[in-house]
RNA sequence: GGGAGCUUAGCUCAGUUGGUUCAGAGCAUCUGCCUUACAAGCAGAGGGUCAAAGGUUCGAAUCCUUUAGUUCCCA
């Protein structure tokens, strides 16, 4: 034999890849076809392939393949997006290295290394999905500053804004001072550190007396404007109306009374910081209080602080226990555990901070959003997760969508003055003159006179418009692609970020469309490690893709990252699955291998191969219906076992059994023929989990031209199973198993001959296969049991196979007790719910007439067993 | 602190409105086989009082209550 029975995947995978691009089978125009589309969550240019994309594209290459096969005008739309902080992050430290800051250079300057940096990085994450084998039509490529992309995004705001949506606020905002940007509430996560509660005591005004707080900040002291108490704790009812004194820098402050305090916490009264706290802010609101800002940007202190000007906040703390142990304020020092918001960007602790930002109000947007999930319009896979969306769109806040970043979309709002509302919102400076001299009366404004915002919009505010906006349907709603490819189908994405991308593309669904933006959304796990912990660079714990499909083919990866990962579930990922991927590549290869061996000669075809052949087909029938189910419903690893299955246990271990034609033996033309038509259906169901060698075999089976690929094979359509024949069927496997069984039992040779005794029956179905696969050369059909015999019972039917050897009287009793004590049991078991009259009134006739024919069963068992152990004596 | 989910074989998970063969799969384990497609394989086997307790029911892994453990979300 000539090929190679160790399956090679990686010549195989390029050519095929290659293949299909020169043959444009990815390649989508609208048509008469019903259109299937997807779009990809947009990964980030500054990203490498990790294994969450690999299991999410996986994921979405098998919806898209399926869907092309069935016939529909399928479209994989790809694309990146351009992730303010994370590239502006990586450009700024590339610069640092060369030494340059990102204030020496100009804004245009700057966006120019951005530009380049994305030239040079932006595309390589989308070659990498190509190894994968990811079927997206590349011609249709965007990037979330691409022009037409960029100016949907701009018209928008303008259009939100002028509809009354978008404001500027004062707001806490959730301070990054690394990257120096406002993040969302979405980009923040916390976690439990050791921290240390300071107990601080604050001089009363005119008295000896002093209120005693505890604070794990004292560095934010300085901005204290209160020390709110409960009103109704006992301790305190005589400060009503006192002022206490900051110390160190020994403002007066006044002590209110909100029942927002927890008495029970540290010592009941609290020092309120309007400026560097959410819920002081609240606070600092509902009291009238003062708002001092003593944190600059970069989290150091400022001149408000006056103390300790300039120090970063953590050293700031740290020394600030010492000066309030100098100056006799400081009571004592505990160990406290707390929880601190970090930033998902830079890793360091979020400041919160009174800032001024824009705002898109979620009120009206988030209506639609809320009820056509609830209704089902859009389904969410699993469905659990319709609970988790339905309580954060009731609790929604108004977006945040101004960022303190140069990479992305300028604001388009322009200032003609100083104040908080001087100025206009226009697409160009022109327009925005026009604007200004119309609002100011002005009519000498020039553009010097303008300047335009310095922020750039949230990535999300891009990227909440691209099922939309990659088919350009923002600046030209009525083109010819949208109308075709809106609504999109399937959104394949991660839990994670339900909220900040799925839940804000349906509001610009609602919004732009008045249509959702997608039937389904496929919600996958997290890829962890066995150790269940999140796959990360820092921790090291992920395996590189790339060198992953090196070893196990791209084939073999994709069936490993699927076989444990029901939608919603994290996928625990072990290297071991890929290997049971590519253990199953190496299966069908040398499957066909065997069919390709075969040599024919004109003979007639023997029964048992008619037979097989019956029975495979029903065998694919059936699984093509339970795999349409199992589509249906999104569970994509289940239809993954169902087609694992079928390829092996069903065609490999008894279809090519039975078929096989001995050593050095030809078969007939028909089988031959007929095996590979069987083989051509199995490798459609296997395609769209395992593209490259489904297509290799494809070929392999028979000349064919360009065209006729197994990408664009018809996918099979249900028909219907011959369920009686598939029962039968599994009758005679059983038969073979005991056979087996027993001389496995006996530590006999699986090849050694054996006699079978069938006691009264005239005749065996699918007795040809049965001798041919249990090794039986001769059948014989008898009324009594033959001496010096085993035996066993298929379906109330006994067998029996004669023996040279003695056989272990007493031991062979023993097993044949052991089995009448378990059917007895049995017996009563059923006896007793049958003589329940409660039960054979109560319970549906099935039921009941189930129950009767499981005792009827039993008791034919009985006898016989009670027959076979009186003949042993 | 508030809310949601999860707990089924050694591991990862199925188990549809309570009722088809005393609870299923894949992997792992064990036994026997290098039987000319495949040892990345073949033929078999073992393994679970369905987290615990109580309740509803003729009947509960499935419904209800409580408890324990665990994960996530929100504060």
């Amino acid at each position: 034999m000539s090929i190679n029975s160790k399956y090679d995947s990686s010549e195989i995978e390029s050519k095929w890849y290659s293949h299909w691009m020169e043959q444009g089978f990815f390649k989508s125009t609208p048509d008469e076809r019903e259109p299937y589309t997807i779009v990809i969550p947009p990964p980030n240019v500054t990203g490498v392939l990790h294994m969450g994309h690999m299991l999410n594209n996986t994921l979405q290459d098998v919806l898209i393949r399926r869907a092309r096969m069935q016939g529909f005008n399928a479209c994989w739309v790809p694309g990146t997006d351009h992730a303010s902080i994370a590239t502006e992050a990586k450009v700024v430290n590339k610069l640092k290295e060369q030494g340059i800051g990102k204030f020496d250079l100009s804004r245009d300057e700057f966006l120019g290394h951005a530009w380049d940096w994305t030239h040079k990085h932006g595309g390589i994450i989308l070659e990498q999905l190509k190894k994968l084998g990811a079927s997206c039509d590349w011609d249709r490529t965007k990037f979330t500053m691409d022009e037409s992309l960029s100016e949907s995004v701009y018209k928008t705001f303008i259009d939100l804004f002028e509809k009354g949506n978008i404001y500027r606020g004062y707001r806490i905002v959730n301070w990054d001072p690394k990257a120096l940007t406002a993040v969302s509430d979405e980009e923040v996560f916390h976690k439990e550190v050791n921290s240390k509660l300071y107990y601080v005591q604050y001089q009363i005004v005119d008295s000896t007396e002093t209120v005693t707080i505890a604070t794990t900040r004292p560095e934010t002291i300085m901005g204290d404007s209160a020390i709110c108490v409960h009103p109704e704790d006992p301790r305190y009812q005589h400060l009503k109306g006192k002022k206490a004194i900051v110390p160190l820098v020994n403002r007066e402050v006044p002590i209110i009374f909100d029942d927002y305090i927890d008495i029970e916490f540290g010592t009941g009264a609290l020092k309120v910081t309007p400026a560097h706290d959410i819920n002081d802010y609240e606070l600092g609101k509902k009291h009238n209080l003062e708002f001092i800002d003593t944190l600059n940007d970069d989290g150091t202190l400022s001149e408000a602080a006056k103390v300790l000007v300039g120090e970063d906040r953590f050293i700031a703390r740290k020394k600030m226990g010492k000066l309030l142990e100098e100056s006799g304020n400081l009571v004592k020092i505990e160990d406290y555990k707390n929880k601190v918001g970090y930033s998902e960007r830079t890793d360091v602790p979020i400041e919160p901070k009174l800032s001024i930002q824009w705002y898109l109000n979620m009120k009206e947007l988030g209506e639609p959003a809320l009820k056509n999930v609830m209704n089902d319009t859009i389904e969410l896979v699993p469905a659990k997760f319709k609970n988790t969306y339905k309580h954060w769109m009731e609790n929604i806040r108004d977006w945040c969508i101004s960022r303190q970043l140069w990479w992305g979309h300028q604001i388009p709002a322009y200032y003609y003055g100083e104040g908080k509302d001087d100025f206009v919102v226009a697409r160009t400076i022109e327009e925005a003159i026009e604007k200004a001299i119309k609002v100011t009366g002005n009519t000498s404004l020039k553009a010097d006179d303008l300047k335009q915002d310095e922020d750039v919009l949230d990535t999300w505010f891009s990227s909440w418009l691209w099922p939309i906006s990659v088919f350009d349907g923002i600046n030209n709603p009525d083109n010819e692609e949208i109308k075709y490819y809106y609504p999109t189908n399937t959104i394949v994405t991660a839990p994670e970020i339900l909220f900040f991308w799925v839940a804000r593309m349906v509001m610009a669904g609602y919004e732009y469309q008045n249509e959702k933006p997608f039937k389904h959304v496929y919600l996958t796990g997290i890829v962890r490690d066995e150790k269940r912990r999140k796959m990360s660079k820092s921790l090291g714990n992920s395996p590189d893709p790339i060198e992953l499909m090196n070893k196990y083919g791209a084939d073999g990866v994709r069936v490993g990252m699927l076989l444990s990962s029901p939608a919603g579930n994290d996928l625990l990922f072990d290297e071991k699955l890929c290997e049971q991927g590519r253990n199953f590549s190496n299966k069908i290869w040398n499957a066909y291998r065997l069919v390709s061996s075969w040599e024919t000669e004109v003979k007639p075809q023997p029964i048992e191969n008619q037979q097989a052949l019956a029975w495979m087909n029903s065998r694919i029938n059936k699984a093509v219906t339970e795999l349409d189910d199992q589509y249906n419903k999104f569970r994509i690893s289940d239809a993954l076992m169902v087609t694992y299955k079928l390829i092996w246990d069903d065609f490999c271990a008894w279809y090519l059994e039975i078929v096989k034609p001995a050593y050095q033996q030809k078969t007939d033309p028909i089988t031959l023929e007929q095996s590979k038509e069987i083989f051509e259906k199995v490798l459609k169901v296997l395609h769209p989990f395992m593209p490259f060698i489904s297509e290799e075999l494809w070929h392999q089976l028979k000349d064919r031209t360009d065209k006729d690929c197994a990408i664009v094979a018809e996918w099979p359509t249900e028909t219907a199973v011959d369920a009686d024949l598939l029962v039968k069927f599994e009758v005679a496997q059983k038969i073979i198993s005991e056979v087996r069984n027993l001389r496995n039992a006996q530590g006999m040779s699986p090849r050694k001959e054996l006699d079978l005794v069938v006691v009264g029956l005239k005749n065996l179905g699918y007795l040809e296969m049965i001798q041919k696969l249990a090794v039986l050369p001769k059948v014989t059909f008898a009324d009594e049991k033959p001496v010096q015999s085993k035996g066993f019972i298929v379906d109330g039917i006994e067998y029996f196979i004669p023996l040279d050897e003695t056989i272990d009287l007493v031991a062979e009793k023993e097993k044949l007790e052991k089995e009448l004590k378990y059917t007895q049991g049995f017996v009563v078991g059923v006896s007793k719910k049958l003589s329940n009259e409660r039960f054979v009134s109560n319970a549906p006739e099935q039921v009941v007439a189930i129950e009767k024919k499981k005792l009827a069963d039993a008791e034919a068992k009985i006898k016989a067993l009670h027959q076979q152990i009186a003949e042993l004596g």
